[in-house]
DNA sequence: TTGTAAGCGTTATCAC
DNA sequence: GTGATAACGCTTACAA
């Protein structure tokens, strides 16, 4: 008890008989700076080892005006995407000395913004969010207002804000060009938040994968409303309803994927026998699944510590007083890892 | 631009022409308290919301000792368990005021002692911690000091600290029980951290089931060493490298089941045909493998709000000076989902 | 019904 | 080499 008592620095300061101010200066590492004698450094700092002195972060963040905080703001946490994300983000953070207050929007724009709201209260020093997409004048304000952001996935090319994604475009250019390789001509594509850039450049991707091949692209072909298990059951089952179905199906989101397997499974088709299947987003489960998945692969580590070194930039041009020029973007390539989700079509017989 | 700024309350009483102290008053809902006239009221609400004012809640914390803000520290919150029920407490945390600092400690006791420290100077009012579960020593000294705690899912039954977790006892036995009844008699256990509380409770209700039937448990057939993958994957090709291999495997964990199948691939085996097997802990993707997972499910919402409702009580306690009696210890029924990957060893024939 | 001023635990600016 | 003291933005006795 006595044991994890954690004093003041003023306490300290009585018990050593010093003043609160030398104290501080050893403490904070300008002992040198200050010209404080090596004794006096080294009793200092021993002292405070043995009583277990803690700073207070909360009166050091009020008097310096940085709190070495940072939010996050994520659409949910418990979306295995958003997860890996988060720890390589408080991983890479606390390297930094920087903490993380978390929060999930659950993909609520409004909640969102009141998310936005606390962290100024918590005078965080800068936020990171994956925000949920479809409107982005809180974040343009709070950056014209000089809060250090930076937007992760779900970014927007028109606005002049920082983000660090992944080339979405070229990761589902990747995966169509891949199916029409294998001699797939009539190929679904299952999105999610239409709007949100992401989706858009994905769509975009296989939309030019299919034309730099000679395929038309079909209306019917590209449905769905968002990232959930559950649109990606109700539009498979859409799908095979009709009378002239895919022969693949590109799946926006992990989740997506997961919906679209349950569906096939209930109309009783095999991967990759009768539908091929490709997902954006490798899961640690990918390789276990009946078939094994063919997946492409987000970065999603690097993509967590690019994006907590760009805030840190960010904060360091703020401090600086820079003014802003264009903001940094970042794109990271994707990789596909194919297993056997998608059938050869050219093949005259398939085993 | 000027739209986000946010005034201090000085600013604002300034401009508004009145004390800090009767602004103070109305923003913390106490103007009936002081009396103070409805007209002064209003004025304040709304000129407080036309000009953006955000209370500093650095400052707050800093007057108030109390910082409205909970420590969350988890082995890895890429573990879709913990992933999960960090969202339950975030949401549950937020609904009642309160935001979550998030720390990972990678499984690694010592950075979980330095976290804590970390937690301390970030002056939280509390802890939710899923610990390492290898040493408790820091955690009873915080309690003993008078931090408000509550551990989740690796909880210690010797020491007195609140927790809630799964029953992970009656969990395991049903699972074991439900193996032995389809006619199962050899059935491998592949555990995770030894030593870990829920772990023991697992592998107890393993022992229990068998013997209640009248089996025999055997040394052999229990083993692994963490919660891994990696673990679930080496013990299965140990366990299959021998002459006389089980008929049914329980991994105590879903990341160890993830293993057990890629180990189960590689040999060539078929779920249940060849081995049979059970998960504790149900996740998304459970329904969608290869053949779909009999798993013991954990109610980690439940989990997640019951957590946090314990801390605020430990928060009041700690407010009224009550002396604490015994911890609240809480353990939540677990559910056994049957799917398909039980083989009826009872059937003659099987399809 | 409203205001003055002290103080929360730090760090920074002067002073000696 | 070291120390007083003000200030960060807020709440709350204590006054009036």
């Amino acid at each position: 008890m006595a044991q994890k008592y954690s004093p003041n620095i003023r306490e300290l300061a009585a018990l050593l008989d010093l003043s609160v101010t030398t104290v501080s200066r050893v403490l904070n590492g300008k002992a040198e700076k200050y010209r404080i004698s090596k004794k006096t450094e080294k009793r200092v700092m021993q002292f405070a080892k043995e009583h277990n002195y803690i700073p207070n972060r909360i009166a050091r963040g009020l008097k310096m005006s940085k709190t070495d905080t940072l939010g996050l703001v994520i659409p949910d946490i418990a979306n295995p995407f958003f997860a890996e994300l988060a720890r390589s983000i408080e991983l890479e953070a606390r390297v930094k000395g920087l903490s993380i207050i978390l929060c999930d929007s659950g993909e609520n724009i409004s909640v969102e913004k009141e998310l936005i709201n606390l962290l100024m209260g918590h005078k965080v020093d800068g936020i990171i969010i994956a925000p949920v997409g479809t409107d982005f004048d809180h974040l343009v304000q709070i950056h014209e207002f000089g809060m250090p952001l930076v937007i992760v996935d779900r970014y927007s090319t028109e606005l002049d804000l920082p983000f660090v994604t992944s080339d979405n475009y070229q990761g589902a250019y990747d995966a169509v060009n891949y199916f029409i390789s294998l001699g797939h001509r009539k190929i679904a594509c299952i999105q999610g938040i239409q709007n949100s850039q992401p989706n858009k450049e994905r769509v975009s991707g296989y939309l030019d994968a299919l034309k730099n091949n000679g395929l038309e692209p079909e209306e019917s072909m590209i449905i769905g409303e968002d990232f959930s298990i559950e649109n990606g059951y109700k539009q498979t089952r859409i799908l095979f309803s009709k009378d002239d179905p895919p022969t693949a199906i590109f799946a926006l989101s992990n989740l997506i994927s997961l919906g679209i397997l349950k569906a096939i499974n209930e109309i009783d088709l095999k991967i990759p026998e009768d539908v091929s299947l490709i997902c954006f987003d490798e899961q640690p489960y990918s390789a276990f699944l009946e078939t094994p998945l063919t997946t492409i692969e987000q970065k999603k580590n690097e993509m967590g510590q690019i994006a907590v070194n760009v805030i840190i930039n960010e904060m360091e041009k703020k401090k600086d007083g820079e003014n802003k020029g264009k903001s940094v973007k970042i794109k990271i390539k994707t990789t596909i890892i194919k297993r056997e989700s998608v059938k050869n079509m050219n093949e005259f017989v398939r085993k």
